[in-house]
DNA sequence: GAGTGGTCTAGACCACTGA
DNA sequence: CAGTGGTCTAGACCACTCA
């Protein structure tokens, strides 16, 4: 047989019907984990395609941790594991402009020198490196929205130690100038200190989301930034990442 | 030229290959944002493969989100925008487990009834259904891990009425139950309350990190869980998800 | 040894869209 | 309207692994 694109039926590809298909089977539950999924020559058999349409449904159901291959084995379907979610976390600015707050931010302070101790374990870089430290206030209209404090290596960005940040917030101006990185995050929960209770108009030791990001570029460590948003004003949402589309 | 295996070379799929060039002139900022990729029947010739193999090695970066696909414009370099990343919250009794200590859990409270305005709307469901609300507490050895507060839904799994939850916790219960959900998560810090710092030994007002979780099943609101762990103990890991291996 | 998935080919037709 | 990606085929060979 030919190929010959769609006739009637409102055209989704051949490979999404037989994903969805599979899916929904593993999602309501019909196929419990370890169930086996029939084999490729089966489903190409039964769905009237080649093997390789099957080979690419299953495959995207495997990126997705749905399902299991194994050879001679066959397909089965995955046990879930851990509550696997995709995080976003966006531009600062983007934020709260998408809000639809005006959006303005101030340098506290700014240092040029050689990385202490604690700066270089933060940064991942060597002790006395040459590094730009940081401190921002992001502001969505007239209410404080978040403390950033930032560390760039100058090694791996030279061009900083010369930027004053007057128009562009720092986080936005390494993400034009270094697009594609890596970045860890760590997320939790932490008290106001003094500096922090000010600058951000909260009380003292009023709970705040911390959110610590060190960033690398060709495996080298280019910035390290933490983010102190006052709490339970903002909040991140996940959704789980099984469902659904695939990225974005 | 007929299809045969990898004669020298360590074998790394050919696809891989490809996708590995690719990925390393974008991550290395050799290729900007908004640079065009060569056409597939021209990287199809460079790397002297069928285009169908580069077509592979490329959809799985537009899955990554680092390029760009579109017709007649070709493929080109994506913008990266918000810093998304891959965030696993993993089960308790495994997560305490795993740092070597000895996991228990206490229920605090259990109630069969029909929903509240307030559980209604946690949970998603009608007001008046029926539902069944635990608070349970998790240690870790002999210092407490984390409060959970959960609803569950007595119209999606019934048979949880009649679980006392006296071997196994809440959620893990339902996760062997319930295999497959879909989940939307949202965390933020918190100010422990009275109850909560009973419960947990902390200090009243003390920062906290609280983790909502709303779990579907078949588009069915299965259960409702918000979990309060003491602030700074606990830190959410999460690494960005554009390079490295695809899903875990 | 036989059956499974893993990868690949050398075509093909189609749909979209930018020049 | 021409070139791009989007999808698909009907094979093929290979590697693995379980019975």
């Amino acid at each position: 047989m030919k190929y010959s694109k769609k006739t009637i039926s409102e055209s989704l590809p051949r490979y999404q019907e037989i994903q969805n298909h599979l899916k929904s089977q593993i999602l309501s539950g019909t196929w419990a984990p370890g169930t086996k999924v029939p084999s490729e020559h089966e489903l190409a058999a039964q769905f009237d395609c080649a093997r390789m349409t099957v080979s690419k449904a299953i495959g995207s159901l495997v990126e997705k941790g749905l399902v299991v291959r194994r050879r001679r084995a066959g397909t089965i379907v995955a046990a879930p594991r851990s509550q696997e979610t995709v995080l976003e976390i966006h531009d600062i600015q983007a934020e709260v402009q998408a809000s639809g707050r005006l959006y303005r931010f101030d340098i506290q302070s700014r240092r040029v020198g050689k990385a202490t101790r604690e700066e270089a374990e933060k940064l991942g870089a060597a002790l006395g490196s040459p590094v730009l430290a940081i401190s921002c206030v992001h502001w969505a209209d007239t209410v404080p929205y978040a403390l950033e404090e930032r560390l760039i290596n100058l090694d791996a960005v030279p061009e900083a130690e010369s930027e004053m940040f007057r128009e562009v917030p720092p986080g936005s101006w390494l993400l034009a100038k270094i697009p594609w990185n890596e970045a860890e995050h760590r997320i939790f929960a932490v008290s106001a200190d003094a500096v922090t209770a000010r600058v951000l108009k909260i009380r003292r030791s009023a709970p705040c989301l911390c959110i610590e990001r060190r960033t690398r570029r060709d495996s080298h460590n280019v910035t390290y930034v933490r983010l102190i948003y006052p709490g339970e004003q903002h909040v991140l949402v996940a959704r789980f990442q099984t469902h659904g589309a695939t990225a974005r």
